[in-house]
DNA sequence: AGTAGATATGGGAGCGCTTCCAGATACACT
DNA sequence: AGTGTATCTGGAAGCGCTCCCATATCTACT
C-alpha cells in the first residue's frame, strides 16, 4: 500500500492539494460537491494528515509537556501524581493536545531533556510540577520563552503562572472543624517548615484559632517532616501537654499520631480527636477512619491545562495565578459522627 | 532575536547548511577546522535543531507512546502505574526518546486518540498497557503497522510482542515457601478467574503442590475478586476447613484475609500463615507485616522500552515475548522469621 | 606535470503540510 | 455584451531539516 499523503488524496478526488487541505481544515471556498468528494476519499482510505508535517507548516505542535523534577519522586508513592496526570491527560484529550511526559531524575537527565523541551516548535507549552528547590529548573524554563504553568506554588512567583491549592484555607477548615466540635486544646503536627506546604498549613492552624478568638499554645505546635515516624515521635511529646485534638499536616502523619495515642492507652476520637490532610488511602486503612482534607487533584490537573491553553491562545500576558479550594471529608477520627455532643467534654 | 535555524548557524560559521548539518550529526567529511567553527557558533547561540523539521526529514520522530486503556484505571489507585511509567520514562531518557502519554478513558477518547497515535510519522512505536477486554484496542494498533509492545499478557498473543511477569512462578514460589515451612493445609484465595492474572496465580498454587507431591484440597480454593472485602468473605468460608496457611493472590486480599482470621480469634502467623502478592504499601501497614511477592515493575517498564527499541532497530521480525521473574519478600505473616520450626505443628 | 582516488563542500530537491496570491469562474447588475 | 463583485481553484513558495549528487580540493602516486 502506497504511502498516503494529501497529494495522493487530492489526486484520487480529482482536486488540488490546496482544495483537499481546505476540506480537511473546514475552511470555506470549496464547492460542496468537491468537499463531499474529498471527504469520501478520506473516509475510504482512512487517511489522516501527517501531524509532523502539519506541525512544521503551522509552527505549532499541539503537544504540551508535563515536567516532573526529581524532587517530586516521593509523589510516586502516593496517588497524587497519577491523579494529577489523569486530570492533565483528560484535559489534553478534550482539547486535542498530546501530552508528553518528562521525568527529570538526575542532573544528566536535566541536561539531556531541557534542550529538547525548549527546542523551538517541539512543545507548545509546558506544565511543571513543583518540587523542592526547583527554582533553577523553573527559571530556565521560564526564560526560554516557552509558555509555562507551574502546578503548585513556586518559590518565586514573579511573572510566573501557577495553580495552587489553598493550603491555608484547607488547614483552617480542618482546625475550625475541631474547634467547632468543642475541642479546646487543639495541637498540630506540622509538615517540614522549610516547605511552602508545611508553612501554609501551619498558618491555617493559627488563623482558625484567631478567627474563633482563641489563643494558640506554642507547646501544642510540633514540627514533623511528613513521615509517619516523625509524627509518632511528635505525638509522644505532645501528649505531655494534654491536647484534646490534633491536626496533622498529612494523612501519613495522622496515622503516626493515632498509633502514638493508642499506644499510650488513649482513645481516638474520645480522648483526642484527629484530623489529617490529603485524603489518601491510609485515611481509610486506619482505625478509626480518618477525617481529612481532600484536595481536588484531578481538577487541579485539568485547571493546569486550561490555564496553559489560555496562555497559548492569548499570547504573552500577565501571568495567571489560580488558587483552588479544598473540601473536608468527615469520618470517624474527629468524633463528629459517632457521638453528637457527647465528645464535648 | 531572530529565529535560529540551521541556515543561520551556517551563515554565522561561514559554511553551508549541509556542512553545519554534518557537524551536528557527527558525520564525517568535515575538515576539523570547520567543525570547530560550527561547534563554537552552536555553543554561543545555544542553538538546538528543530525536532519537528528533523522528524519530517528523517521520517522518524524519536517519540514513543504509552497507551493506557480505560480498564486499567484501577491502577491509578496503586503504585503500579507510577512505577511502570517511571521505568518507561527512565529508559526513554536514556535512549533519547520522548515519551507521550495517552490515557484512553472513554470510547470518545479512543476515537479521538487512536487515529492520532497511528498517524504516520507521529510515533515511532507504542507501549500498550494491557487491561481487560482490550483485544480490540490492541488488535487495531497491531494492524496499524505501528511497532508495538504490550505490557502484560494480551488475550491473543499471536504475532504480538509482549512483556509479562511470571505470575505462575511467583505464586508457585509463594506457596512453595509455605509448604517448605511445614504448612500442610495451604489454602488460596484466588483473584477473579476471568483474568489472566487470577488464573495464572492459581496455576502456580497447584503447581507448587504437585512439585512437592502433595494433593490440592478443592475445599481450600476459593475465588475472590482482588478486593479486600471479597477476601474477608472468602476467608470466612475457608476457616471451616481448617487451613494452616493462606496464599492470597493480592496484598489487598491478604489484608482482608488477615482481618477475617483475627476476628475469629486466631493468630497470624501462628495458627494460619499468610502470603500475599504485589508488595504494595498495605503489605507494610498491616499487622503482622506481610510476606509477599514483589514484581519488578520499574524494570518491567524499562524492559518494555528496550524491547520496543529493538523492534524499531531491526524492523519487522518475529515478535518478542519476554517473561520476567519475581522475588519473594519475607516478612512476619508467613511465620518464617519469628519462630523457626516452632510453627511446624 | 598529470591523473586516479580519496576527501570536502554546497546546491538543490524532498519530507508532507499550509497558505499566499494570481487567475478562473459564477453571478448580478447596468 | 460589459463591468464589477463574490466565490473557487490550484501553482508555488515556505516551514527547518537531511542527504543525494555534482563539483571542488587535496594527496599520492606514476
Amino acid at each position: 500500500m502506497t504511502q498516503l499523503t494529501l497529494k495522493e488524496i487530492a489526486r484520487l478526488a480529482g482536486v488540488s492539494r490546496t482544495t483537499a487541505s481546505r476540506v480537511l481544515n473546514d475552511q470555506p471556498h470549496v464547492r460542496s460537491e468537491l468537499r463531499e468528494r474529498v471527504l469520501r476519499v478520506v473516509a475510504e482510505t482512512r487517511y489522516h494528515p501527517n501531524p509532523v508535517a502539519r506541525s512544521l507548516a503551522l509552527q505549532e505542535s499541539r503537544m504540551i509537556g508535563l515536567v516532573v523534577p526529581r524532587s517530586v519522586h516521593s509523589f510516586f508513592s502516593d496517588p497524587y501524581f497519577p491523579r494529577l496526570t489523569q486530570g492533565i491527560a483528560e484535559a489534553c484529550n478534550q482539547y486535542d493536545y498530546t501530552l508528553s511526559l518528562f521525568l527529570v531524575q538526575t542532573p544528566q537527565d536535566e541536561a539531556k531533556v531541557l534542550p529538547k523541551i525548549t527546542s523551538r516548535g517541539f512543545l507548545d507549552g509546558v506544565v511543571v510540577q513543583v518540587g523542592q528547590m526547583e527554582d533553577h529548573l523553573i527559571a530556565t524554563l521560564a526564560d526560554s520563552g516557552l509558555p509555562m504553568v507551574v502546578a503548585g506554588r513556586p518559590e518565586i512567583t514573579e511573572g510566573i503562572s501557577f495553580i495552587d491549592v489553598d493550603n491555608v484555607e484547607g488547614a483552617r477548615n480542618a482546625v475550625l472543624h475541631l474547634l467547632k466540635l468543642g475541642r479546646r486544646r487543639v495541637a498540630t503536627i506540622t509538615g517540614g517548615l522549610n516547605t511552602a506546604v508545611g508553612l501554609d498549613r501551619k498558618v491555617g492552624y493559627e488563623r482558625a484559632h484567631a478567627e474563633m478568638g482563641l489563643p494558640c499554645d506554642p507547646a501544642l505546635i510540633v514540627e514533623g517532616d511528613f513521615t509517619e515516624n516523625s509524627a509518632y515521635q511528635a505525638m509522644g511529646r505532645l501528649l505531655q501537654h494534654h491536647p484534646d485534638a490534633v491536626f496533622a499536616a498529612s494523612d501519613i502523619m495522622a496515622v503516626g499520631a493515632i498509633h502514638a495515642i493508642q499506644h499510650h492507652g488513649l482513645n481516638v476520637p474520645r480522648d483526642i480527636a484527629v484530623v489529617g490532610y490529603d485524603d489518601l488511602p491510609p485515611a481509610l486503612m486506619v482505625t478509626p477512619t480518618l477525617t481529612t482534607i481532600r484536595q481536588p487533584v484531578r481538577r487541579f490537573g485539568i485547571q493546569t491545562v486550561t490555564t496553559l491553553l489560555e496562555l497559548l491562545k492569548n499570547g504573552p500576558q500577565p501571568p495567571r495565578q489560580v488558587i483552588m479550594g479544598t473540601e473536608i471529608v468527615v469520618r470517624e477520627s474527629c468524633g463528629a459522627i459517632l457521638a453528637e455532643g457527647a465528645n464535648i467534654s
